[in-house]
DNA sequence: GGTCTGCATGCTCGC
DNA sequence: CGAGCATGCAGACCA
């Protein structure tokens, strides 16, 4: 690879030494990492989606906080430290409690060692104990210690120091006061400080395990209880150089748990006591159970509990196949000799006392073995392991029967309160990057010294979904369904900002007849525009400026940037500049909004592909009678442009024009099925609803009569919905799914084919059609908008929230109607 | 069409 | 550079 030097202006690490591959991209090979700060060096240009897609979320080591990753550059809640290393800009008050601490130092530290270099030359204060008042904390004595480093910094040449000093006290007002406006984060912190200083270090401290080595003993000798990090630092000395040059910065310093009472909480990695070949296993596979967590764990077992090895679980091990895969050398060593390829049954215990049978077998791969466990999918569901979480391997003597502990901190938990606790909503995503930096060095002071009981049961959700993303080694995530959502939705708006690269002709294939537009370039994001028809049936975008916020109208082939401003309106020389007047009159512009911003509220995060289906699904049928809305949005793809003539783009939302209602090919097919199972659900759903619905007014009871306005509106309006409903296989809904019969929208997304199809059997797809053609100025004219009236559904959006009201009325007009 | 099974592929990391 | 291992994938099997 070469000698790099990091794009960050800031870090400029350099060697090869010091880089490190990142994760795999799927599409972009590889992006490489700086192993001092994370930014990257090539592939920066990474999409927002990309990241959530590929390595979730990230999220703060020592706070757990997620934030959103706009480009590779600033994924990292991290930040640069004044001390050095970087800091988490949500729980920057752990580093500068520390930091604060360590300008407490004697000015001889450093000569003891107290100070740790990083490549670049920054020194960097080690962390010292675990004993600070935040409250004590002040922004002066951030300034007092800013001083400090910068006395200490003469090798920082590349950066003006004053500059930086400025920002960084400007950057710390503004965590400050992130800090007080999340008294959340505070709160957590100010607990967190005392107990679980543990995860701070665990977390920050590892890539130290080498200077723990090279730093003098003497440092420990101090009088300062140092020396964290050194019992895994010694046994990493033989397992990972690479972790060694890897870790050579950042970093505070560990502290150790000099204490009695703490020497139980340390997970330490350390060779198992037993088995074949047992030397011959990686660190990683060492298991780091705590002695508190062992001994708990031989007292609810009543037996000897032998930690042999712990695998961290990958997507595939935690998956539905039900496969876990062993390390061949921890197999070979704890397992039964097996000949056959089959395998053999082994039987395990779990912490909870369940006996479960596994076969253990093996592949033969690449002249080698690869041994796995088959059948753990159900000891996986019931021990709510996911990936990520730790299981350790142990034996029980006596009788040596195999025991499988989950290192995930909620088993633990079970096994300390003997009750499985419903796993909770993961709000944060796993993290190859971090973990990719994280290396081996889980080993450290587990808990600040509380038991082990204390700290698992105190230790707040994120901390302990914190503990197993640490462990996370894998570069090929699995994503938690939180996540999953997240990166729909992220899908959903990408969508909507997919634009075809400008510089891509596309290529025209034929598919069934049907013509589809290939693009050699991968689609841009761009500014999100909205389309419109003019009654000359002229089509034309509307883009809202960044600056001024006006809506400028610009031609339907316009690409715009992300960022987009007047000043770029090159197709315009009379609106190029914020200070002319907007396009559309200011009523028209509301009307158009109110009417958007209901339909956009009835379908919240729809990408703008289904919009048209989505607003047609709430307005129904009705939208013909209130004028034909041709507003904005239109079926196309996304993707695509006006103009395109691809079949998803010419067709209607429909799909009219294209297959007949007698198409007999496999889409309309699967369509028609799929359309019919969907009418199924949703009239069951519904059927629910309604009997959710009275068992609720049976409750209330007399109180029913002074149902407030809002109820009966509401019930106003289920009635109708079920009475559209009762309509049954002659009703109207099924009419329309025979009339829909062939009728495709090639543009679904599969995620939400179930509500567009939903909603689309609610209302009269000719009339979307109509509607999506329809011009906006003939919307706003036969809407009563601008000169006449605003819609009606619009005016009296007030009363019953927007989205909802739209629904009512227009149901109750499809009522009246019929 | 969905799931299971066995193997192949290729990335990662230790030597 | 090669072993190990995560995961993809194709064929077999089943409902």
């Amino acid at each position: 690879m070469g000698s790099k030097i990091c794009m960050n202006e800031v870090c400029r690490a350099t060697t090869s030494s010091e880089w490190k591959k990142g994760w795999g991209l799927k599409s972009g090979g590889f992006a490489t990492l700086c192993y001092n700060c994370g930014s990257a060096y090539e592939n920066s240009v990474f999409c927002e989606s990309f990241h959530r897609e590929e390595s979730g979320w990230r999220e703060c080591r020592v706070c757990g906080k997620r934030i959103h990753c706009g480009c590779i550059a600033s994924r990292f809640l991290h930040e640069y430290m004044d001390f050095g290393g970087v800091g988490c800009i949500n729980c920057a008050k752990h580093m500068e409690i520390h930091l604060v601490q360590s300008t407490q130092i004697p000015g001889d530290a450093i000569s003891n060692g107290t100070y740790v270099t990083n490549g670049i030359g920054d020194v960097h204060p080690i962390v010292v104990e675990n004993r600070i008042n935040d409250e004590n904390f002040s922004m002066e004595r951030l300034l007092q210690l800013t001083k400090t480093v910068g006395a200490n910094e003469p090798g920082r040449s590349f950066h003006s120091q004053k500059r930086e000093t400025v920002e960084r006290n400007r950057q710390f007002q503004n965590r400050t006061q992130r800090l007080a406006e999340s008294s959340v984060f505070i709160k957590t912190d100010n607990s967190r400080a005392k107990q679980g200083v543990k995860d701070v270090y665990e977390t920050l401290a590892q890539p130290h395990l080498s200077i723990s080595l090279s730093t003098p003993l003497g440092s420990n000798s101090s009088g300062l209880p140092f020396a964290a990090g050194i019992v895994e630092g010694s046994e990493q000395s033989k397992g990972s150089s690479d972790q060694g040059q890897r870790s050579r910065n950042i970093f505070p310093k560990p502290p150790v748990l000099g204490s009695e009472q703490n020497k139980g909480a340390v997970r330490i990695a350390r060779p198992p006591a037993e088995g074949r070949g047992r030397n011959q296993l990686l660190p990683r596979y060492w298991p780091r159970i705590t002695e508190q967590e062992l001994q708990q764990l031989s007292g609810d077992l009543k037996s000897t509990i032998i930690p042999l090895f712990e695998k961290v679980l990958s997507a595939s091990d935690a998956g539905r196949i039900g496969r876990l895969v062993l390390p061949k050398a921890c197999a070979e060593a704890y397992f039964p000799p097996i000949n056959q390829s089959e395998g053999i049954p082994i039987r395990i215990q779990d912490i909870k006392g369940n006996e479960w049978t596994f076969q253990f077998r093996f592949w033969p791969n690449n002249n080698s073995r690869m041994y796995v466990l088959e059948g753990v999918t159900p000891c996986i569901q019931s021990l709510q392991v996911q990936a990520g979480d730790t299981v350790t391997f142990s034996r029980r003597d006596p009788g040596g029967q195999l025991v499988i502990v989950v290192l995930n901190s909620l088993c633990i938990f079970h096994m300390l309160t003997s009750r499985i606790p419903k796993r909770p909503a993961l709000p944060h995503s796993d993290s190859p990057g971090e973990t990719s930096l994280s290396g081996h060095a889980d080993n450290l002071p587990s808990n600040g010294g509380k038991t082990s009981d204390d700290s698992v049961q105190r230790l707040p959700t994120p901390i302990l979904e914190k503990k197993k993303m640490k462990n996370i080694k894998n570069k090929r995530l699995l994503m938690h369904n939180d996540d999953a959502m997240e990166l729909r939705i992220t899908w959903e708006e990408a969508q909507e900002l997919f634009r075809p690269s400008p510089t891509s002709k596309p290529s025209v294939v034929m598919i069934e007849d049907h013509a589809f537009e290939e693009f050699e370039e991968p689609p841009i994001f761009g500014k999100r525009t909205i389309f419109t028809s003019r009654i000359s049936g002229e089509q034309e975008q509307m883009a809202q400026c960044d600056s001024c916020s006006k809506w400028r109208r610009l031609p339907v082939h316009a690409l715009l940037s992300a960022k987009w401003t007047c000043s770029e309106n090159i197709w315009d020389a009379n609106r190029c500049s914020c200070s002319a007047p907007e396009d559309i009159n200011p009523r028209d512009l509301d009307a158009f909004f109110r009417v958007n911003k209901d339909n956009k509220a009835s379908k919240d995060g729809e990408p703008s592909g289904l919009d048209a289906l989505a607003t047609a699904a709430v307005l129904g049928d009705n939208m013909g009678d209130m004028g034909e809305s041709s507003v904005g949005v239109t079926t196309r793809h996304p993707r695509h442009r006006p103009g395109c003539s691809c079949i998803v783009c010419i067709q209607p939302p429909s799909g009219k024009g294209k297959h007949q209602p007698t198409c007999k090919c496999n889409v309309c097919l699967t369509v028609r099925r799929r359309f019919k199972t969907l009418m199924m659900r949703k009239k069951k759903r519904q059927s629910e609803r309604e009997a959710e619905l009275l068992d609720q007014a049976k409750d209330k009871g007399p109180a029913n009569v002074g149902l407030a306005d809002e109820d009966i509106a509401g019930h106003a309006l289920l009635r109708m919905i079920q009475t559209e409903n009762a309509a049954g296989p002659s009703g109207n809904q099924l009419e329309l799914a025979e009339a829909n019969k062939g009728q495709l929208d090639l543009n679904c997304d599969p995620h939400h084919e179930d509500d567009m199809l939903e909603e689309a059997a609610g209302m009269s797809l000719t009339t979307l059609i109509n509607a999506a053609s329809l011009p906006l100025d003939m919307y706003f004219g036969s809407n009563g908008v601008g000169p006449g009236l605003l819609p009606q559904a619009a005016d009296e959006s007030d009363g019953y929230g927007e989205g909802g009201l739209v629904s009512g009325n227009v149901l109750q007009n499809k009522g009246e109607d019929r």
